[in-house]
DNA sequence: GTCTATACTTCGATAGAC
DNA sequence: GTCTATCGAAGTATAGAC
């Protein structure tokens, strides 16, 4: 999995996968996408971003798809970090859900999302990466928590999991929109049922 | 809110708005929406589905977004009414559930929505269509039940509409991807509390 | 190893012919 | 009232110069 290319027929040379320019237009192009969606995310306006000329693009990622699945890779592993850390504190539950509440990461997930829906090459890794995401909290949550109940019933942690996850998106995905309609309510819900189980207080 | 036009400085003519053609070119359109997504709605992807010639397009709607109104406008009504018969059914969660997971209105709910995030002209007409909706379910369903619990705790009926929505949408979200983890589980989830509150049975 | 000159395709939109 | 001829801007991608 280590080059982000798709297999080349052609000779074409590729640029360094260290280089700076590429990281620059790299954050350009995650710019462009929270900024605009992933039809923005053009040669042209990627390059513009990064004030550099656009068939640098081309150099550094010889395709498009190539730049999204870059692109989706190093986030996928700043965020697989980021929720071990999560799920390994004391109130792994409070600390899932403010890590699904968190804008940014919420809404290029969903861009990503998005994009993979309709491109063939894309979604198979985006997929098999949210499968395993979502394998491996679901693990780590079960451990953490042996005992929660909704409604007097067992709930399974990857149950409990998909609810969050769910609840947690859209909202993100309203909130952007405008429309917000419900949401202090439907919150309070999910904060009453978090601390019930967790506890209220201080400390994460 | 009658036409599909922007404010038009031009003194451009435009196509009868009960038009067969224009029809044809809706139908077209939406089909793209759902088989490739917004981005692939262009003048000629349209035309060419529709079997017309692309300038056509731009006869019967002077822009893409004012095509993308009179699509979403067309979808709307239709919800409306569909939505208002689920309200007044026996078992008012039953059928909001049914309707809220139906597919192809998800997927094209999505994608409006998508689309609305980055296009300003758009956002706010869909924004606003939202939370009418919204307003509208949540007044019949608080009719329709005055007591629903949720682990012994009060549960507004707007809570649990945006609860519904978020969890059904999700569901339709990850399964067009092909993510299905933890579905299951949650699904008989929602189940048991639909049930719980309005019978497991028979009739709708 | 890094970038530029260039080709070709598709886009939205308008002016004007029937 | 309905459709066509056509334009300029923006898109992806490659071959070749430094």
């Amino acid at each position: 999995m280590g080059k982000g290319q798709t297999s080349a027929t052609s000779t074409r040379r590729i640029g360094a996968e260290d280089s700076k320019t590429q990281a620059r237009l790299l954050d350009a192009a995650q710019q462009l996408m929270l900024e605009a969606g992933y039809p923005a995310v053009t040669s042209r306006r990627v390059a513009a971003k990064a004030g550099l000329k656009p068939q640098l693009v081309h150099y550094y990622f010889r395709t498009m798809d190539d730049l999204f699945l870059a692109l989706f890779r190093r986030g996928a592993e700043e965020n697989l970090e980021k929720q071990a850390r999560a799920l390994q504190s004391a109130r792994p539950l409070h600390a899932l859900w403010s890590f699904s509440t968190d804008r940014i990461g919420t809404s290029l997930t969903l861009e990503f999302i998005a994009l993979a829906n309709h491109r063939d090459a894309i979604r198979n890794e985006i997929a098999a990466y949210a499968e395993r995401f979502r394998r491996l909290q679901a693990e780590a949550l079960s451990d953490a928590l042996k005992t929660m109940r909704i409604d007097g019933e067992e709930l399974p942690a990857v149950a409990l999991l998909v609810l969050m996850t769910s609840i947690s998106r859209v909202l993100v995905m309203e909130d952007a929109l405008g429309v917000t309609t419900g949401h202090a309510e439907a919150l309070s819900v999910v904060q009453r049922l978090l601390d019930r189980h967790e506890g209220t207080a201080s400390s994460d």
